[in-house]
RNA sequence: GGUCCAGUAGCUCAGUUGGAUAGAGCAACAGCCUUCUAAGCUGUCGGUCCCAGGUUCGAGUCCUGGCUGGAUCACCA
């Protein structure tokens, strides 16, 4: 999805080598230039004998040989330059390297104590703003806000580790006509009710205003529609949705009472959004309020009247005409000169754009949403905003339960705070039966839970491919075993504890190796994995995928614990073998630590 | 109806720009704790990669057409 500016060159891999001398064996032996898009790498499959595999049958039609006779020329070619390469063979045309053990303890060496090993922190002078969370004032974080959040928080550190600088920014839809809904439900049935009269969070607080205005002008319309009038009449009659209507204009006026009642309610919301925010463990660098950006946006519909490319229509509303683009006429301004959703975004992108020139806008935003973006970006190039071509919609599907759909209005959701305090529940639950660590004060296992409840949330939600629509089960989603999040904490615990025996005994093991012999081979397979994860972080960086660095890190701890079964440390009896294998484990270690960082997942020393 | 997205084991999901015999976890069953953490490991069972064509040395992956499911096409945000 994102293409690099900059060729990466601080990380220089093996593959890339291989490339090279593949295009210029071809290029010797046949007289011929392949371009790199031609030349496949990949990872030699278990079954194989190899490390690294070229497929040759792209080169058949310029070698004018047979699969295996040109594969066993490169090979030759290759092994001769290439000190990394120890041998080859060759499968039909499959050519795969086995690399030397010499080029696997380098990396081994080079590497095992690096704190910053597989990221890359030579920020571009450009940022990107990622945009994510977009919360809404009148209704409490969700389910649905929890992958939104998690996502955007994650892709902006796997961008980061890329090497990207990042500015995360946050969107806080705080006026329209459904802020005036709460409003008024809480000015006609409040009783002058606060969050601290009530003890509830201020988001709840006013999301519960929000659920009964709804339940309200249902009623009402039910009653209108009783009298004799069509559904659509009675939604635009009904006297509460016209007071609000009346609140909204009020507001865009500036009307003294009503801004202090919503700035007092947004308080409320805003202290309650600040506590899920936090133990969610998200953050921000920056956050637009659209009560701010408005106006701007008016202003650039202004200039697109200006410009010629909107239009007025008979009752003063101005349209954009699409139907070039095959889409529709799409409004902007309503003919009280009230603004709209696009017209606020139009402003905010600007905003965004005049404050930090970026190379990339991407907004994480729910799939539902994909027309609204299509459409933003069309209108604001018809502004002449070339940057427009910059603005990255990451879609991600929605969140479903099993029995249907969540809403809000309705008040019918998997709130984001209840969802934590039960995921913790369970880790609590789950720790306990399995009667671990009678030691711990009742601070560190709080905390324990906590690091567990929410790792496992986490990893949930973030190994799914965000483009997919997901299924939260309640039930079988809160599994500890498996392909899950407690499992790769407990696997870095579990390295840890090994670490911990080892120095208790005065077991030293930070030198550089020289392994007698060859490298087992799930050490090797460790070695590779570890191998893959600058590469890992680079395509999830690409692709806005955290879900690539999850799978990997599941990948690597499984590997691990196999590792681990087979072959001991401690009772080692060769001490240059069991100090590498405890290397090796204090690597896996450190990068399990890494990788699950960049998904927000702490991991614990011991549990 | 138009547009966009998805469809892989009973369930939840992987499957890097097309590459070798499509993989995990859960569930079910059978094993492994006096030995560095059993939230682990090993094994068994489980597949018309939605269907049909096409492209080519090769298709789960690309193209076309269907089928199924979801989203969207608001003076809600």
């Amino acid at each position: 999805m994102l293409t690099f500016d900059t060729p990466n060159q601080v990380v220089v891999m093996i593959e890339h080598l291989l490339k090279e001398k593949v295009i210029q064996s071809v290029k010797d032996l046949y007289g011929a230039e392949v371009s790199v898009k031609t030349v496949q790498i990949q990872k030699t499959r278990p079954e194989f004998e190899g490390d690294f595999t070229i497929v040759v049958y792209p080169f058949l039609r310029l070698s004018k040989k047979g699969p295996e006779q040109t594969a066993e020329e490169i090979g030759n070619y290759l092994a001769d330059q290439l000190k990394e390469v120890e041998s080859f063979n060759v499968i039909k045309g499959f050519l795969n390297f086995v690399m030397s053990n010499s080029y696997w303890l380098a990396f081994f060496n080079d590497n095992r104590d690096d704190g910053s090993f597989g990221k890359v922190y030579a920020a571009e002078k450009e940022a990107v703003v990622v945009e994510y969370s977009a919360p809404n004032t009148n209704k409490p974080l969700h389910l649905g806000h929890v992958r939104n959040n998690l996502l955007g928080w994650s892709v902006s550190e796997i961008l980061k580790a890329s090497g990207r600088k990042v500015v995360k920014v946050n969107l806080v839809n705080d006026r329209g006509i459904h802020i005036s809904k709460s409003m008024l439900a809480w000015q006609k049935w409040g009783g002058g009710k606060t969050p601290e009269s009530e003890s509830m969070k201020g988001d709840k607080l006013v999301g519960d205003f929000y659920v009964m205005f709804d339940k309200e002008y249902k009623c009402q319309m039910v009653e209108l529609v009783e009298s004799g009038m069509t559904k659509e009449e009675a939604a635009k009659k009904a006297t509460l949705i016209l007071e609000a209507q009346e609140m909204l204009q009020k507001w865009e006026q500036g009307d003294h009472a009503t801004r202090k009642l919503w700035e007092q309610m947004n308080d409320w919301v805003y202290d309650g959004f600040d506590v899920t925010y936090k133990r969610m463990g998200i953050d921000f660098d920056k956050i637009y309020y659209e009560s701010n950006t408005y106006l701007l946006g008016k202003k650039l519909v202004d200039e697109g009247m200006e410009k010629g490319v909107f239009f007025k229509k008979d009752d003063g509303s101005v349209w954009c005409d699409l139907s070039e683009e095959g889409l529709d006429e799409k409004l902007l301004l309503r003919a009280d000169r009230t603004s709209v959703y696009m017209t606020q975004d139009l402003g905010t992108a600007q905003l965004r754009y005049d404050d930090y020139h970026p190379s990339d806008l991407i907004y994480v935003v729910g799939n539902e949403q994909n027309y609204h973006f299509d459409v933003l970006k069309i209108i604001m190039k018809k502004l002449g905003r070339e940057w427009a071509e910059h603005i990255h919609h990451l879609n991600y599907g929605m969140v479903e339960l099993p029995h249907g759909k969540m809403k809000s209005r309705e008040g019918k959701v998997v709130d984001a705070d209840d969802l934590m305090d039960e995921m913790v529940e369970i880790a609590r639950k789950t720790t306990e039966e399995l009667g671990k660590f009678d030691d711990f004060t009742p601070e560190e296992s709080a905390k324990l839970y906590e690091m567990l409840g929410l790792g496992a949330l986490k990893y949930f939600m973030l190994k799914v491919d965000p483009m997919r629509t997901m299924l939260f089960n309640p039930k079988e989603s809160l599994d500890f075993n498996g392909n899950t999040g407690p499992f790769i904490q407990y696997t870095h615990a579990r390295i840890k504890s090994v670490l911990r025996k080892a120095e208790e005994r005065g077991v030293s093991y930070s030198d550089r190796f020289e392994l007698p012999g060859a490298l087992e081979e799930k050490e090797k397979n460790l070695l590779k994995l570890l191998h893959d994860y600058r590469q890992t972080v680079q395509m999830a960086a690409e692709n806005l995928s955290p879900a690539m660095v999850a799978n990997y890190t599941y990948e690597l701890a499984k590997e691990y614990n196999q590792f681990y079964h087979g072959h001991p440390m401690l009772k080692e009896p060769d001490e240059n073998v069991r100090n590498f294998r405890l290397g090796l484990s204090g690597f896996v270690g450190n990068t399990i630590k890494s990788a699950t960082g960049l998904l927000g997942i702490e991991v614990p020393d011991r549990m």
